[in-house]
DNA sequence: CGGACAGTTGATCCCGTTCAAGAAACGTGG
DNA sequence: CCACGTTTCTTGAACGGGATCAACTGTCCG
């Protein structure tokens, strides 16, 4: 049983919020249907409205918005573990594209039966609310990058956030992985252009905080990317389940009821 | 009891989501404390860890972060009836600053309470992770608006914003309100700065879109200034619960049981 | 080997910034 | 009600960060 297709489901969630044994079994029961898909297919498209979710079994996505004139701007990465597509379940219209970085192996879940879920355990409709709010801090902490910082620090923020992400998510080595992303897409993540995101890699390359080979990033001065890029990590909320426990305690609100 | 304080959240969640009679009394029920506070007080400073949440019974609030180098950028507006720091409910580390952006009137929930209606509640949960995937909505939005867009259509995009949200609250007119923000805060909410959101703001209104008198924005056309902002309301999911009740009917999940 | 695509570099341009100074609006106290 | 200081708005002039355009290199894959 700990080898289920869910079982990277019941991880993600159980990192949110403190789960029960009827939580962790309803989640492993939910109807699935397993897909492999390509590079650029899209998960989602803008106005569609939302019948399943998809949970990244393997591969890179990414959240993507056009404007009328056609420029597109990458709103979000998700990896590996990932509930691609969670607001599909609440909201009815889709404003949004969502799209295969790399090939992807998905678990399809329909909407109906994550409602369903989420009515009888409330504790799991708090991690999967809770998994949402950490993709919204994400988005605010974009909305800031791409605002108010220079180019060199937009793109070390990225390399950082990638770096932390794929840590937290056992993928990589902070200090070592291969961007998933070409040049191009970084610009489209970073509101810029391609071209000046490379001589931005470069500079960063040239001043020896990192290393690029191909495409495997190599950081070799983890405090001096963090601070060019003005790294922060608390928006990834990382440590989310640590403080909930110790909260938990201090309050004894929900306190695990067998439901 | 129609003038209860806390009506105004009640509206809120009911737009978010099918209510019964049950849920609107628990709502109601909350305890709650009111105050009223200045322009620019802090609701909430990043870093903090969040006890309480806030719902705005009058005034603007908005939501912001600061780079290292002090520039700041707003990365949303909140309006009368919404609830600010929503996602303080379930996130232990507070990763941005919400301030007032005029003199706001209060009222205070526990968080505690807020997650003891929300467990006992799976529906009204549900109202809240909806208004909060809004939010994200919203973001997003604001991604692509500062990301790929360029000056006149920021602002312009931000003026459509706030009449569309001012409409849908029952506050203003669509083409006529006065704009809460002073220039400087427009810059930091389109990612430009105050001299050049001066210099847009008088290009819409030479081209006869718009016409301002102090901070009174009247939109002379509607059509012509969407157009021109790339504006489409979509994201802002003001229909939500007209569709959401269309779709209940189809699915029949979690219908209105009485708890 | 060849064709497509990703990455690289240089030269030039332009949108938005910066700096500065003056005008209007606002709030406060007399 | 006006006087006065402060904040906000407005406009001009010069600058610069990143865009644009264009050519070349490297790499992957048939």
């Amino acid at each position: 049983m700990t080898s289920h297709t869910l079982t990277p489901l019941l991880r993600k969630l159980e990192s949110r919020a403190l789960l029960n044994d009827d939580d962790r079994a309803a989640i492993l029961a939910l109807p699935y249907r397993r897909q492999l898909v390509e590079r650029e297919a899209y998960f989602v498209r803008e106005g569609e409205r939302p019948e399943r979710s998809c949970l990244l079994l393997s591969g890179f996505a990414f959240r993507q918005k056009l404007t009328s004139e056609g420029t597109r701007q990458i709103i979000s990465l998700h990896i590996a573990g990932d509930f691609v597509d969670l607001q599909g379940v609440m909201l009815n219209l889709s404003d949004h594209n969502v799209q295969a970085l790399t090939r992807c192996e998905l678990a399809i879940v329909a909407r109906s039966d994550i409602r369903e879920l989420a009515c009888a355990h409330p504790t799991v409709a708090m991690a999967m609310w809770t998994d949402t709010l950490i993709d919204a801090s994400i988005f605010r902490e974009w909305v800031l990058n791409v605002g108010r910082r220079d180019a060199l620090t937009r793109v070390a923020h990225l390399l950082c956030e990638i770096a932390r992400r794929m840590e937290a998510a056992g993928l990589a080595d902070r200090l070592r992985y291969e961007m998933p992303m070409s040049q191009e897409q970084l610009a489209d993540a970073t509101g810029l252009t391609p071209v000046h995101v490379n001589r931005m890699l470069r500079d960063l390359d040239r001043s020896g905080l990192i290393v690029r080979t191909n495409r495997t990033i190599t950081i070799k001065d983890w405090a001096g990317l963090s601070d060019v890029a003005d790294f922060n990590e608390n928006y990834l909320h990382l440590d989310q389940l640590a403080t909930e426990a110790a909260r938990m305690q201090e309050m004894s609100v929900c306190a695990a009821a067998p439901s």
